[in-house]
DNA sequence: CGTCGGTCGTAC
DNA sequence: GACGTACGACCGACGT
């Protein structure tokens, strides 16, 4: 017999894998997420142990002995999602052809065939490791028995590991499931008695039977009545989450041994799911590219009547290709002219139109840009590569960095990912929205935003001699020298050194929390703490903008040129990058002077334009709620009317802070913002923030119904889409726990309302770009604001074409308005 | 020396 | 645990 029997939790493996990795899944669509992450799992677990013998336990469809013992059990448990049942069978079957024991019992769960297994193994003086991410089967930890608890980070535990995890020894694990419950498992523990209560209860009483004799000396009434109503309820969970250690199991530990992977099963398979990253590069099935011929005029020819031509390139060169031959020449010898015809297929485009000069090139033309287009058939994920694409849409692999293949391989993706795009109803999105906009941000791009340096290099040093005196004065108020910039050392100075009260730690880490919050609620607590605000606030700016700026402007033109990124936000927005220009400070006392530095060239003006609540109005399009239609319908000011509606009072009479409560509620339904976020940020209690959020929805019933529509339709296709069809995957939310579940449902809502109004935006965008007056160009986009610079003498025509584009891009049941201002200077814009 | 996670803060 | 989407500066731990 063998030292270490490793048991692993194969059910608790795959659903973790599930969840963890995202997107994956065969050409055909079949998802292979959660079989990947078990894999790589095993993979892990045979190269750090090696061991020798194994087994890997599942659970099997319902019913179980617990089924038939307890009626209500998983009675309310939802359906495993189809994507993820479907991978249990194809993972059993790699596992198994990699040479590793696979089980399962009918009628039991994988935990109680670990159970029974772990004790027969101890029974033959065998030790045993169970690989598991749940909790459950901590139970089972005792002496020759080590549970290998795969969350973050592996811990193996043994006895007093567990009570350092989990807060109490392996014995009582079961006591403390009795109390709580397992929401997952549908263990319903007892009504009002969560983790923390269910682990001190038991910390101070013992087993289940004890807790429920003392519940009469419990002092919180929640948990006594809920003992003293319920019990019966727990001696059940109890029964439910003990681990069988007898079960029928017909293996034992001596037989579990690792053999020799079946290879010709396991390529077969690799290859059926499309692993092929897990082949031996051999035997992928590779695609090979003919030798690249020179790029010529007669090649040129023959590209243009081609349906479909891959195109990569390098600085000086580039590579065509049919799809069967390779053409390669010096990207020199091309103009613009000689792209006109061909249906090209490139990945990542934009770079190459920046620098190609995209006026000339692409100009409604079909071109296909497999990364965005990737983008937009999972805009959550990583941005695929060719070699990505080419395995999930050809099935070939794909040598990396050859550009002959690669160009190869997009001149055959283009039809397959066109045709998927059109499948899922995005071939619009991406024809006319998506495709033209790649031009525009190039241009936009190109074009960039002149700086004033100097006066970015005099307020920098201004804010460097601030800085100075400010650290002074801060290491003279708190008698220490120490880095005011590092949040752990702020931490120490004030809590240890000064003995201010701390209020709360940070999540990782257990540091100090000294962020604004704490540090405002301290002003007044000692000197030293508005200086560190003031210090804090000054370095930021500094920092982020001040110094960081001028550094990224060209020296020749003083211009900016930033990064508007296309395939980066999983709810269609733009992003801006190197630097961001859509976080540049707009508020409060250096906003103003921050903004002052972006300027229009000599002889030319800022000309800015900006929806007015736009997603608040893609709301009420959305949810078609009258009484918030008639509130836009009247232009009316929304926080006023809102408030008006809420506090049942005529406008006139709604105060200021009643607005700032209306805005407040109005920001919190589109972030999905619950009673507890409310309350903290209006400073009311739960109670007070609860009948506010229920006074809303009263007034504007069909809010609530487009939420709690748009949650639904979530949980049951496990995607949502935008007003242009725009959708955003969320795979596994329908069985997802809980606190991840509210999260996802909340990006869900947030989706459709954020990811509309970047679908009317950009739609805006590519609209507002070829009316624009002559010299005038799209210079920054910021979510719903969008400037142009143009000549003085086209401003205002360019303010006049802006706002009439961006209100006219989309008809809908409420009106768009947009406002428009003129002046040298960001800051001259209101 | 670079990388990376953590914390914090700016925008919409 | 509690409010969605981004980017990035700085710190400090860690690895080369």
């Amino acid at each position: 017999m063998a030292d270490v029997l490793y048991l692993i939790d194969g059910s608790s493996i795959l659903y973790r894998a599930f969840f963890a990795i995202r997107g994956l899944s065969t050409a055909d669509g079949r998802p292979t997420n959660a079989i990947f992450g078990t894999l790589k799992m095993a993979e892990k677990l045979l190269k750090d142990h090696a061991p020798d013998h194994i087994a890997f336990i599942f659970d099997t469809p319902a019913p179980t002995f617990r089924h038939e013992a307890f009626e209500a059990y998983k009675a309310n448990r939802p359906d495993m999602p189809d994507d993820m049942a479907a991978q249990i069978g194809p993972a059993k079957q790699i596992l198994a052809a990699m040479g590793l024991p696979v089980l399962e019992l009918p009628g039991f769960e994988a935990d109680d065939v670990i159970g029974t297994l772990a004790k027969r193994a101890t029974e033959e003086g065998c030790e045993v490791v169970i690989v598991t991410a749940d909790k459950d089967l901590f139970q089972l930890v005792g002496p020759g028995v080590r549970v290998l608890h795969t969350k973050k980070e592996d811990a193996l535990l043994d006895e007093a590991g567990v009570e350092a995890v989990f807060g109490v020894p392996p014995g009582r694990v079961v006591d403390v499931l009795a109390l709580w419950g397992d929401p997952t498992d549908n263990i319903p523990g007892v009504p009002g008695i969560g983790e923390k209560g269910a682990k001190e209860l038991v910390r101070r009483f013992g087993d289940l039977e004890s807790v429920l004799a003392h519940a009469g000396e419990v002092e919180r009434k929640a948990y006594r009545e809920g003992l003293t109503n319920h019990a019966d309820q727990a001696r059940a969970s109890r029964s439910l989450a003990t681990v069988v250690t007898d079960a029928p199991v017909e293996a034992f530990p001596g037989d579990l041994r690792r053999r020799e992977p079946d290879t010709a099963k396991l390529e077969a398979l690799f290859r059926e799911y499309e692993f092929t990253s897990l082949l031996p590069a051999a035997a992928a099935p590779a695609l090979a590219a003919p030798e690249a011929a020179p790029l010529d005029g007669a090649s040129l020819g023959r590209l243009e009547s081609c349906v479909s031509c891959g195109m990569v390139w390098s600085d000086d060169e580039i590579w065509l290709s049919d799809g069967v031959g390779v053409w390669r020449g010096p990207r020199a010898a091309l103009d613009a002219g000689a792209f006109a015809h061909l249906a090209l297929c490139a990945h990542g485009l934009k770079p190459f139109l920046r620098e190609s000069g995209p006026d000339e090139f692409l100009a409604g033309e079909s071109f296909l840009d497999a990364a965005v287009a990737g983008y937009l058939l999972d805009p959550s994920a990583r941005v695929p590569s060719v070699e990505d694409l080419a395995l999930a849409f050809l099935g070939e692999a794909c040598p990396k960095d050859d550009p002959a293949v690669r160009s190869l391989a997009l001149a055959r993706l283009r039809e397959p990912i066109l045709q998927k795009l059109d499948g899922l109803g995005m071939a619009s999105l991406w024809r006319d929205i998506e495709r033209p906009l790649v031009g525009a941000l190039a241009r936009m791009e190109a074009a960039g935003i002149a700086i004033d340096v100097p006066y970015f290099q005099d307020l920098g040093a201004a804010m460097a001699r601030s800085l100075a005196d400010l650290e002074r004065d801060i290491f003279e108020a708190a008698a220490a020298e120490f880095n005011v910039a590092s949040p752990k050392q702020v931490g120490e100075v004030l809590f240890d050194k000064l003995g201010l009260p701390a209020q709360k730690r940070t999540s990782k880490t257990k540091a100090y929390s000294t962020d604004n919050e704490v540090l405002e609620a301290l002003r007044e607590a000692h000197p030293v703490v508005p200086m560190i605000l003031e210090h804090r606030l000054l370095s930021k700016l500094k920092g982020t903008y001040v110094d960081a700026l001028p550094a990224c402007a060209d020296p020749v033109t003083g211009r900016v040129h930033a990064a508007f990124n296309q395939t980066v936000a999983a709810t269609g927005r733009l992003s801006s990058s190197d630097p961001n220009l859509q976080n540049i400070p707009a508020r409060g006392e250096w906003g103003p002077r921050i903004r002052r530095g972006f300027r229009a060239a000599e002889g030319r003006l800022l000309v800015g334009a900006d929806y007015s609540q736009i997603e608040l109005r893609m709301l009420a399009h959305l949810c078609g709620d009258e009484s918030l239609a008639r509130i836009f319908a009247r232009g009316e000011d929304i926080h006023t009317s809102t408030a008006s509606e809420v506090f049942d009072v005529a406008p006139p009479f709604v105060t200021p802070d009643m607005r700032r409560q209306a805005k407040a509620v109005n920001f919190g339904i589109l972030y999905g913002m619950g009673p507890f976020g409310l309350a903290r940020e209006l400073g009311v209690t739960q109670k007070e923030s609860k009948a506010f959020i229920e006074r809303y929805f009263a007034r504007f019933p069909k809010v609530r119904a487009y939420l709690d529509g748009v949650q639904s339709e979530v949980l049951r296709t496990g995607e949502v889409s935008t007003i242009l069809g725009r959708r955003r995957l969320f795979p596994g939310i329908a069985r997802a726990p809980k606190p991840l579940q509210q999260a996802l449902l909340r990006q869900a809502v947030n989706t459709t309302v954020q990811g509309s109004a970047a679908d009317l935006i950009k739609k805006a965008m590519v609209g507002v770009e070829p009316l624009l007056p002559p010299g005038s160009r799209l210079v920054l986009q910021v979510h719903d604001e969008l400037i142009v610079e143009s000549p003085e003498a086209e401003a205002s025509k360019a303010a006049e074409t802006l706002r009439s584009a961006m209100e006219s891009a989309m008809r809908l049941s409420v009106p768009l308005v947009a406002g428009t201002s003129v002046g040298e200077r960001w800051s001259d814009l209101k």
